[in-house]
DNA sequence: TTAATCTCTCTAGTAACTAGAGGTTCAAGG
DNA sequence: CCTTGAACCTCTAGTTACTAGAGAGATTAA
């Protein structure tokens, strides 16, 4: 039996992450203390474990429940997992190439600063370089990077 | 002189995002019409295409209103922008790192679960694999991926 | 002039927590 | 047994960077 603060030093969380992991109907104790304090088994710390290794992963809460459904129901569990963890890679990658990018554009922010000469930073000037065109009806289509990095 | 439309067209965001950007200090209009409409300039326009590109590369608004009066204040700007971009990069990077982590345990849950047995599901175990850290008094430094990617 | 399109303000919601107030319970020591 | 102090309880509100919608007023083109 573990009180909350137990579970939460285990895991690497502050007591407050599990009561809203709770509120959101991720985790429960497996009973209440007559005082009203939440009580958790092995089960619990190891459910808890498994959803702080996928946040930590970077997944989010709603594909972590839906992971925890699929482990619960028995049924056709791996094919959809398996359709999870290949959804989240291709967004991982997405993000990681938009990353790339940016630590193209920071080296050579950084790398202008360095180089500038004193009196004209070219700091900020490079940051709006490659901005947007100028305003024009031929609106089509601009790209937002919309659910940024 | 540009509607809040034109404008949000232009650098490719929607009005009321500009409006937030008004709310918190980032930008204003240079007048209002009679009716209260908001007008814009090509300094407007400059000024929001910059905060865009800056969020797009991933800086945050904090970040952005540093460099804006870093930008206006002429006084010893350059090493201040270039402290910033620094910072930045370093944290670009640190996010890389783990999201490359993050991405070989993808391929590898993905690729248990394509090998898998049908009936064994290596996925969840997969993700539960390289679960916390076991409970330690010193918890001092445990890196939380906090501002999440 | 009229209709269509914008724009206005305001409120509330999103994700994933964190922080604090004010009060209760638990566990250990005397 | 009783007291202390730490841990726990609930509840509200704040964070970041927006997005969505209601209901009303402004602007513009035909």
């Amino acid at each position: 039996m573990f009180s909350i603060g137990q579970l939460a030093k285990s895991a690497g969380v502050k007591p407050p992450t599990i009561r809203y992991y709770e509120e959101i109907g991720l985790i429960a104790p497996i009973e209440r203390t007559e005082g009203g304090q939440r009580r958790y088994d092995h089960d619990g710390l190891a459910r808890l474990a498994f959803i702080r290794q996928a946040r930590d992963l970077g997944l989010s809460i709603a594909m972590i429940r839906d992971l925890i459904s699929v482990g619960e129901n028995r049924d056709a569990p791996c094919a959809r997992a398996h359709e999870l963890a290949r959804t989240h890679l291709d967004l991982v990658r997405a993000r990681m190439l938009r990353l790339q990018k940016l630590e193209a554009e920071l080296a050579r922010i950084a790398g202008a600063a360095d180089e500038g000469v004193a009196e004209t930073c070219q700091v900020l000037a490079a940051l709006a370089d490659g901005a947007p065109s100028p305003p024009d009806a031929s609106d089509s289509g601009r790209i937002r990077s919309s659910k940024a990095a």
